[in-house]
RNA sequence: GCCCGGAUGGUGGAAUUGGUAUACACGUACGUCUCAGAAGCGUAUGCCUUACAGCUUGCGAGUUCGAGUCUCGCUUCGGGCACCA
């Protein structure tokens, strides 16, 4: 009987789904285990080459945590709202319901296909009702809830109140009414809140909300139509698409995840990560210890800047007006020779003096004007204007400019600095520009050149710091601004609140409607909150998201309008993983008995990409969930690993690096370019030998074009350029007979020869215009599977290879490619040698039936396995063990195929040692081992099996093979008794007759025995 | 610029506590089976050598009887953050 994998697959996967083999009980005796990918989103291209990769690793642990008798929970479900279901929309008009259910439908077969164990009862989709009525429903509860600083935790709106009520806005620490930047505050009493109209304690409590609407900056797309939060937008552009984005001050929706910083900060010293996605997220907050310190500016306002415009009402008295930085250097504050405001400062209009008006007002305009694509490739350009105005410094009495620099980002801090350029390099270059004077405040720089922003060195020219080092006199630098009242010690983050709001169609409605201007959040009772129907996924006329286009119809009691704008993508995946623990749960997103049962996620794998979005936000919901006292969990996963990324066939792979002088020769006769290395030849390429054509790649800058060249006539056929921009090249070559050329001339190229059938060089050559880069040069070979079927070159879709090997195979060989963190290009190179080492288990169970040639029967033998047998056995439970509670895929399969080589040999095929076999193999390679465990008689699932025990008593060996060393350097083996001492080892090795020779007379000085290890003799 | 993580044969990679570097697989070569192909099976394969010998974990030092593994310096690749005060 064959290896039949297409029929044997396709069983299986019939026979899991009609006995729900695979799904989790809620409860029982059995430990619990939660295992969770990351959902994917179910985009149009079908399952991504790197999806799989995850799934085979997390089905693996499934499986293998059902063996090892736990009740293992492993779901998966669609993160099915998004940006590109909506972008086919709009160019086709189909509803983005469609597309996506059509999505679904071909990821849920190419997952089936793949043999996965998931509990697809609990499936789980972001854009049904039934999922997203809790999605609104968690909304609402963190509307309902502001940050109490005195219990450190989230609290219902209701405690607010009831402070606020009786002791006014005085009861309140000064940063939660504020934010984080510290302002007067106009008091009110209890008794005065109680007699406000609705609309201002509406506008007051809005300050405190953790979703809340707000007046901020925010990142503007225009080609998407929508705002984005900052994980969204990569080196300025939009992630999705790579739009431009612009900073634009709107009215929206956000989420006050600053109030979390510093948990989520120090949860992450709890969590089982790796350290450099806890490093991103540590970096993404980026706390700073600083001070705030106040700068008395020379005029004076009836208005104090409050941005609560009905706090700000009440204030009548006129008062001296301050400018408040953030330094994280306050010891240099002696230093201060300007402060530069952000050109969006809010006292940037007050502050500017007549002769200066039309100067800053210019270049208000021309840093608006400017992308924040634009701004931050330009870094390096610096520009700013001065408002006139001066600040007292508060230590010296001295005037201080005040200028304006967009290098100051209205976002961070206070949206103003003091300007220390002796220490600092942002504000030496802009100090340097504009001729501002450079005040030594540490010694050990030369300021000559560059600002001395090391945090060492002795205090000079500073008063009451003088002597002082970097450390201490930040401490006394702090004690003696909060002393004079002038500030005081703070901790800034660079985390931003998230913008929650999206101007799109496809995505949450927020469960918010106007009522006298005054939004107001629906009751759980109306949720859902259903997505009305539109006529286009366009914004309106007059620039209002999609769902205004249905306002006519969708309105709150008939009369009150929704909010239009819908929930960003992250809302549905910042929970999803709770309701799969009670995914069909109608009164409650999750019941607290469930969530108390599962809890957390063991493990949870996915890819890095999420690091400073997702997997940020779903652990600011936990908290938030866990403070309100719905779950037991503070944190989502406890064991996080990334599985790396898959590139493309067509990435380079192992690249050789040979300098430039090591490229010896050309023949251009042969053509053949000699590479040597240290004087020695360690490639020869042969451009003679090709196929049909040779292309290379002409480097112009730091990118390039491509031309291609016929090879009999040497000619160029074809050229493509990637770059527009032709003012960087410096060689253009025309023939490929002209590699000696430029070779000779020293220019900078990048080639890809191709030489032969089995694979071609891919030749890199970074020489600059110096000519003392180095190159790179890599083999690639084709991928094997091509010679059987043209179109296996670039493959990219995992059914393909279900089709052709079977699924097993693929989830072999994904694990064998290589350890699951690390990233990999996709080739199919080496996937015969999995599936050859399939057929080749499956033989151990059948022998040749002595009737036509080539027949086989099942033929298993009933005999005590012999020693040898055991050995083989237990070692490799004993590594897959180790190798799968580490994560080490790869190994536990080459530790199988040493396994099957080792019984091969011997012809094993007793049932006493198989069985157990196929139970270790089964978390990888379920379907045939599912096959062969029926065969065997079984009449229940492998899944049920429980995992061998391994016994240490068959791995002892008799004898230990001792490697004899000289100097470290082993010379020969010698096998010898266990049971000798290390004594009697050194005695025997002294006597044999190796040692007497590589001794050659001499005594050894030293003799190391490391019993059952090494002999070492040092002479 | 700052912060993480890498670099081992022709290729993917192994080496778990400092103890025989290159397991396992691919590729390649030769052989075998076959009318033939596919698929098997067998042998060889780090480099340099006819062979002995010698050399080898990006480069250079150091610690150690012994270093891919530990320490220091450098090169380089990948990732994160980035006028964040």
């Amino acid at each position: 009987m064959e290896y039949n994998f297409k029929e044997i697959e396709s069983n299986w996967q019939q026979f899991w789904k009609d006995h729900k083999t695979f799904a989790a009980k809620d409860g029982g005796d059995k430990p619990k285990y939660y295992v969770l990918d990351m959902f994917p989103y179910p985009s149009g291209a079908g399952l991504h080459v790197g999806h799989p990769l995850g799934y085979i690793a997390s089905d693996i642990v499934t499986r293998y945590k059902r063996h090892k008798g736990f009740n293992v929970l492993h779901p998966m479900g669609y993160d099915s709202f998004g940006l590109p279901a909506e972008q086919y929309a709009i160019q086709t008009g189909q509803h983005p319901k469609i597309t996506t259910e059509n999505n679904i439908a071909v990821y849920r077969r190419q997952l089936d296909k793949i043999g996965f164990s998931f509990d697809w009862d609990r499936e789980v989709r972001t854009s049904n009702p039934e999922y997203y009525k809790w999605t609104q429903w968690i909304f609402i509860q963190i509307f309902n809830s502001w940050y109490n600083p005195r219990t450190n935790k989230a609290e219902n709106i209701k405690s607010l109140i009831a402070i606020l009520e009786t002791e006014g806005c005085k009861g309140i620490d000064h940063d939660i009414l504020t934010g984080d930047i510290e302002k007067e505050v106009p008091a009110f009493t209890g008794e005065e809140w109680k007699a406000f109209d609705e609309k201002k304690q509406s506008d007051i409590l809005m300050n405190f909300r953790l979703a809340y609407l707000g007046e901020s900056f925010v990142n503007w797309c225009p080609a998407l139509g929508t705002v984005l939060a900052n994980d969204e937008i990569k080196d300025g552009v939009s992630e999705r698409g790579g739009y431009p984005v612009e900073r634009k001050m709107m009215k929206q929706w956000s989420m006050r995840i600053t109030k979390y910083a510093q948990r989520l900060l120090e949860g992450l010293d709890t969590l089982d990560w790796t350290e450099s996605l806890k490093e991103a997220q540590r970096n993404w907050i980026g706390r700073s210890e600083g001070s705030s310190l106040r700068f008395k500016t020379s005029i004076q306002s009836r208005s104090n800047s409050l941005s609560n415009k009905s706090v700000q009402e009440i204030t009548t008295e006129f008062s001296d007006v301050y400018i408040e930085v953030f330094t994280t250097r306050p010891d240099t504050v002696f230093g201060v020779s300007f402060v530069t405001l952000a050109p969006e400062h809010e006292l940037v209009a007050s502050l500017t003096t007549p002769e200066q008006k039309a100067a800053v007002e210019a270049y208000i305009i021309q840093t608006k004007n400017r992308s924040e694509r634009e701004r931050q490739a330009e870094i390096a350009k610096i520009t700013g204007v001065f408002t006139g105005s001066y600040v007292e410094h508060p230590f010296t009495g001295k005037q201080v400019p005040i200028w304006i620099g967009d290098y100051v980002l209205v976002g961070y801090g206070t949206g103003a600095v003091m300007a220390v350029p002796a220490h600092d390099s942002r504000d030496y270059a802009f100090a340097k520009h504009f001729d501002l004077p450079i005040l030594e405040v540490i010694s050990g720089g030369d300021l000559s050149k560059e600002a001395y922003d090391a945090k060492e060195g002795k205090l000079i020219n500073s008063d009451f710091l003088n002597g002082l080092d970097v450390k201490e006199a930040v401490k006394k630098a702090i004690a003696e601004i909060e002393a004079k009242g002038l500030g005081k010690g703070k901790v800034n983050f660079r985390l931003r609140d998230a913008v929650f709001g999206r101007q799109r169609y496809w995505g949450e409605p927020i469960p918010v409607y106007y009522k006298n201007d005054i939004p107001y959040v629906l009751e759980e009772s109306e949720l859902p909150l259903i997505l009305p129907e539109v006529d286009k996924y366009l914004p309106t006329e007059d620039g209002e998201p999609p769902l205004a286009r249905a306002s006519s119809s969708w309105k709150k009691d008939g009369k009150y309008e929704y909010e239009y704008s819908t929930m960003p993508g992250w809302a549905g995946s910042s929970w999803y993983f709770l309701r799969y623990m009670d995914p069909h749960n109608g009164s409650e997103f999750a019941s607290k008995k469930l969530t108390d049962y599962w809890k957390q996620v063991d493990l949870y794998i996915g890819g890095s990409e999420h690091a400073t979005g997702h997997l940020l936000y779903v652990r600011f919901w936990t908290k938030f969930l866990k403070d309100l006292g719905y779950i037991a969990i503070d944190e989502p996963a406890k064991k996080l690993i990334n599985q790396g990324m898959i590139g493309g066939t067509s990435e380079l792979m192992k690249e050789v690096r040979i300098n430039r002088e090591e490229i010896e020769e050309y023949n251009s006769v042969s053509k053949e370019i000699v590479i040597k290395k240290d004087g020695r030849e360690i490639k020869r390429l042969d451009i003679g030998n090709g196929s049909d054509h040779c292309h290379v790649y002409l480097s112009y800058d730091s990118n390039l074009g491509v031309e291609y060249f016929d090879k009999e006539n040497k000619t160029s056929i074809n050229t493509e350029l990637f770059q527009e921009n032709r003012a960087n090249v410096k060689y253009v070559m025309n023939s490929v007979l002209n590699i000696d050329k430029w070779i000779a001339d020293q220019n900078y190229y990048r080639g890809s020869i191709l030489i032969s059938d089995e694979g071609y060089w891919n030749n890199d050559v970074y020489y600059d215009f110096e000519g003392n880069k180095i190159q790179s040069i890599s083999f690639k070979t084709k991928p094997v599977v091509e010679k059987m079927s043209k179109r296996w070159n670039n493959v990219v879709n995992p059914d393909d290879i279900c089709e052709t090997f079977g699924a097993d195979t693929l989830r072999l060989y994904e694990m064998f490619l290589g350890p699951l963190e690390q990233s990999k290009p996709w080739n199919t190179n080496g996937i015969t040698g999995v599936h050859g080492f399939l057929k080749k288990l499956w033989r151990l169970f059948f022998s040749p039936s002595g009737g036509g040639q080539g027949e086989v029967v099942f033929a298993i033998s009933p005999d005590e396995p012999t020693k040898a047998e055991l050995k083989t056995l237990h070692k490799t439970i004993k590594k897959i063990t180790e190798d799968i509670e580490r994560f080490s895929f790869n190994t536990s399969i080459s530790n199988f195929m040493i396994c099957v080589n080792e019984l091969t040999e011997v012809k094993c095929n007793k049932r006493a040692v198989l069985e157990p076999l196929l139970i270790c193999l089964s978390p990888y390679a379920p379907h045939i081992t599912e096959e062969l465990w029926k065969q065997l008689g079984h009449t229940e699932s492998i899944t049920l099996a429980p995992f061998p025990d391994f016994n240490e008593a068959y791995l002892v060996d008799d004898n230990v093979n001792y490697p004899v060393s000289f100097n470290g350097k082993v010379k020969f083996t010698l096998e010898l008794p266990a049971t000798l001492t290390a004594p009697e080892v050194e005695a025997i090795v002294r006597q044999n007759e190796n040692t007497v020779k590589f001794l050659d007379g001499k005594e050894p000085k030293k003799v190391i025995v490391v019993h059952k290890k090494i002999v070492n003799m040092v002479v």
